[in-house]
DNA sequence: ATTATCTATAGATCTATAGATAATGC
DNA sequence: ATTATCTATAGATCTATAGATAATGC
């Protein structure tokens, strides 16, 4: 192997990722499961397979390693509703597709990275970089729910529907976090179409609606 | 006031409550809004006046606080679940109804308690006895998503579905914890009513169907 | 005597730094 | 020389116990 530099670990690596990966994965699986809280430094090097303090040398605490964890889960849900926001099928197709695929993205991986999102400590503002992402997710999420409901000419209410209406789809995605905890076999299948449907169905659109947004839906990437 | 028994506090109550009570309502909020394994003993103590030794003479430790916290705030759910079981009116009102109470207890009182149920550290087998009283609850929850499909002659395809529907509905009232973290508007008003209807749509029901569930919903308690 | 609090603290744990070590790069 | 790891550890923090204290109850 070119180029591995540094002194070699006093075992090597069972993935045969870097050391880096190494530690990003098991403080993943460790906050997911136990807690940011409740997790120690130690924890997160003994899981990774190196010592304690050589976690200092890719991070500067466990902060730094959240914050990494949640930009890298959160960014490939922003770009895809970026990219669907720009799309020109109809809004109802683009909003389908972006509940199921980002529902896909909260079901599928080993770790349910998603849960956290729903950590307590995100409260500290050292998170911020966080929270302008998600709040440009939501803000994608509105743009088509108003869409979608100009479109059907339906929800004339004014903005307070349309926030309450967006708020409502978006949670209908993320409780597929919590459900993930209880119901593990939520990993396989059909549960993103599921979603994407009762979402639509959350802003008033009948059977007959919802079918022909699932056909208008864009296969983005 | 008659009987205030042991060695007074250094400085009085500000609450005027019992310090159990100041234990657990300072728990908490601490617990909701930084973490359990980020809340110390000490942290707890201070907010709620005493020093972090007298903690010790009420709980035998920060998990028994947070598994006070858990069953009461679950139990109310549990009780109005069960009892909304026991009623003749239809079972769509029964469910319409279930929703929407259990959605008010998430989204009233000063902290966001549903917000404990999240926490990762859950996983520990100490706080089991709160699992059991949660299934309970989704077993309730089951119960009369199946009265409310097999009265409507609606999903005859089996068990599968009756389970991922549940699931369905079971997240979308509990989604109201997510959202209540970053609107703080959400504690007041009509959520409760349109997680209820939202719910019944999920299921199929049209405009009509729901409407009738609205009326047909029983005051319980 | 009983109760509920207090102060003090031992021991455990946790974080983050200092300095040594073992590899490659030049 | 540079890099990535290691071992050792200082200092901070946290938990939970021991023992003192200040009230009421009998």
């Amino acid at each position: 192997m070119a180029g591995v530099r540094g002194r070699p670990r006093a075992s090597a690596s069972p993935t045969g990722l870097t050391t880096e990966q190494d530690i990003r994965l098991a403080a993943a699986r460790l906050f997911c499961t136990e807690g940011y809280g409740s997790t120690s430094t130690y924890a997160i090097a003994r899981a990774a397979g190196i010592s304690q303090a050589g976690m200092y040398h890719h991070f500067a605490g466990k902060h730094e390693i959240l914050l990494a964890l949640l930009l890298e889960t959160v960014r490939p849900s922003v770009e895809l509703c970026e990219e669907l926001g720009r799309r020109s099928e109809p809004a109802a197709g683009r909003l389908w597709a972006l509940c199921a695929y980002d529902t896909r993205l909260l079901v599928s991986g080993d770790d349910n990275l998603g849960a956290l999102y729903l950590l307590p400590e995100l409260s500290d503002p050292r998170f911020a970089p966080f929270h302008v992402e998600r709040q440009r997710l939501l803000d994608g999420y509105r743009d088509l729910v108003a869409a979608t409901l100009g479109s059907a000419g339906r929800g004339q209410s004014g903005n307070a529907d349309l926030h309450g209406l967006t708020s409502l789809v978006f949670g209908l995605v993320e409780s597929v976090i919590l459900r993930r905890r209880s119901e593990p076999g939520l990993v396989a299948g059909d549960v993103d179409v599921r979603i994407a449907d009762a979402a639509l169905r959350l802003l008033g659109l009948d059977d007959d609606a919802v079918r022909r947004a699932r056909a208008d839906a864009p296969t983005p990437g």
